[in-house]
DNA sequence: ATGCATGAGCG
DNA sequence: GCTCATGCATA
């Protein structure tokens, strides 16, 4: 089933049977005639020796540098219009909710009954501590520091000057709107009695971080530090504001020890949760490890972390009641599927020009035969990758496969230069120097 | 692990 | 409409 390609957000319109129709798209796999919103191919459900290929980006690269395509499809459903058949589904699920759009519906929702529950499942993780205790304790909370609102202003007070012009942040303190965890167990948002929100937020994890600084880093000596650079800043630096190293370092040793006691991504996601009140998926996770956030983004979530594994790895063996959380209501839009060819055709613009005005952004879509929502949010996406710590593509450990790139540390300068560029910096000059990283990678 | 999507802020 | 943080859905 294609996905809603003419009908996006959905018209509260058709009623269908719901769930089971949707479900059909999905779970069967099954397309009939869709463009580029169907979804390719179904090959390896959960082979982890495949999956690693970065297609997209060595595609792009690939295809840029060719001048077109690298692989000419025999398949070209591109050029069928899935209109029409589309959004039946999708809309009849939504109707039947509520009114609006994106409404939540306990029945068929997109296509998946289910959360989310990733990888877990099947690790061999369940089996050890079953049913309970992805949660530990924590043996110390409300007692010590307790600085109401430290993790905000804290964070606050350093973040601008390292994010430069254009990382202007947002939400720098959370507040958890349902229920959290005081002691591992989880407060319905009603009867959270026992503690209150600033108290448990106020558990400042900056602090925490800079107390558990293990032992520091290594070489490393070229290039000043990725933070202050143009603003005045303390020399210190090292202690609050973590360096692309530590962070590295970080994301490593956090991944090893969490998989050493026996946690998945998602089981993180959720004890963070637990212990402050903000639960990030799995995805977050993995991408903290990969080091695939922005620097800043990493600089904020690694006191959490950190936070998290000291309790993970202190507490062996205090299990609490586990609980998992409620689900989430709103409707989203199908997941569009764009082709290989189509991404490589989106990828060459994107080297020619990664900020396509409106208007050349509806040629396109139109040329592409997609939404044009859909061309502006690969755009989007798309920036937001370059700008990443790690550019995709880029094997975890650079000092063993790429050790030629100069010092290894490459990333890191990458990294830098990413994040550092001054206040009066346009922002694009991130590109230049991911063109150049491009390169380095082509020539492998 | 990652692609496409959502939404809050900020112009 | 962009940037950013984040995540559902999927490969």
């Amino acid at each position: 089933m294609a996905t809603a390609a003419s009908n996006p957000y959905l018209s509260s319109s058709s009623i269908l049977s719901s769930g089971s129709i949707v479900h059909s798209d999905t779970g069967g796999g099954m397309q009939q005639g869709s463009a580029a919103v169907t979804s390719v191919s179904g090959g390896y459900r959960g082979d982890p020796a495949v999956k690693m290929v970065q297609s997209d980006f060595m595609q792009g690269a690939m295809a840029a540098s060719n001048g077109g395509h690298m692989l000419s499809h025999a398949h070209q459903w591109v050029t069928s219009l899935p209109h029409a058949a589309a959004a039946a589904a999708a809309a009849a699920v939504a109707a039947a909710e509520a009114g609006s759009p994106w409404s939540s519906s306990p029945v068929g929702m997109t296509g998946s009954p289910q959360q989310q529950q990733d990888v877990k499942n099947n690790s061999g993780r369940d089996d050890l501590h079953s049913g309970t205790a992805l949660h530990h304790r924590p043996p110390h909370l409300g007692p010590h520091q307790t600085h109401a609102g430290a993790w905000g202003s804290t964070t606050a007070a350093h973040m601008p000057s390292l994010t430069g012009s254009q990382q202007q942040q947002q939400s720098l303190i959370y507040s958890q709107p349902g229920g959290f965890t005081v002691n591992g167990m989880l407060s319905p948002p009603g009867s959270q009695s026992l503690v209150h929100p600033g108290l448990v937020r106020g558990d400042t994890p900056e602090l925490d971080h800079s107390s558990h600084h293990h032992h520091h880093h290594h070489q490393h000596q070229h290039h000043q530090q990725a933070h202050h650079g143009v603003n005045s800043h303390d020399p210190h630096s090292d202690e609050d504001t973590p360096t692309s190293d530590d962070l590295e370092h970080f994301a490593k040793q956090f991944k090893q020890r969490r998989i050493k006691l026996g946690f998945t991504q998602a089981d993180v996601g959720l004890a963070l949760g637990t212990l402050y009140g903000n639960v990030f998926s799995q995805t977050t996770i993995c991408r903290f490890e990969a080091l695939q956030l922005s620097f800043k983004n990493m600089c904020k979530l690694k006191p959490l972390l950190n936070k998290w594994l000291e309790e993970a790895d202190s507490s062996t063996g205090s299990p609490t009641s586990i609980d998992k959380i409620a689900a989430q209501g709103r409707k989203r839009k199908k997941r569009t599927s764009i082709e290989v060819s189509v991404k490589g055709a989106l990828e060459s613009h994107f080297l020619k020009c990664p900020k396509p005005a409106a208007q050349e952004i509806t040629s396109l879509a139109d040329n592409l035969q997609l939404e044009k929502e859909v061309v502006r949010v690969w755009f989007c996406n798309r920036r937001q990758k370059e700008k990443r710590m790690t550019p995709p593509g880029v094997p975890q450990t650079p000092e063993d496969v790429y050790s030629q790139v100069g010092n290894g540390h490459f990333l890191v300068d990458y990294l830098k230069d990413a994040s550092l560029t001054g206040p009066s910096e346009p922002g694009d000059q991130r590109v230049t120097t991911t063109s150049s990283f491009h390169q380095v990678i082509l020539a492998h």
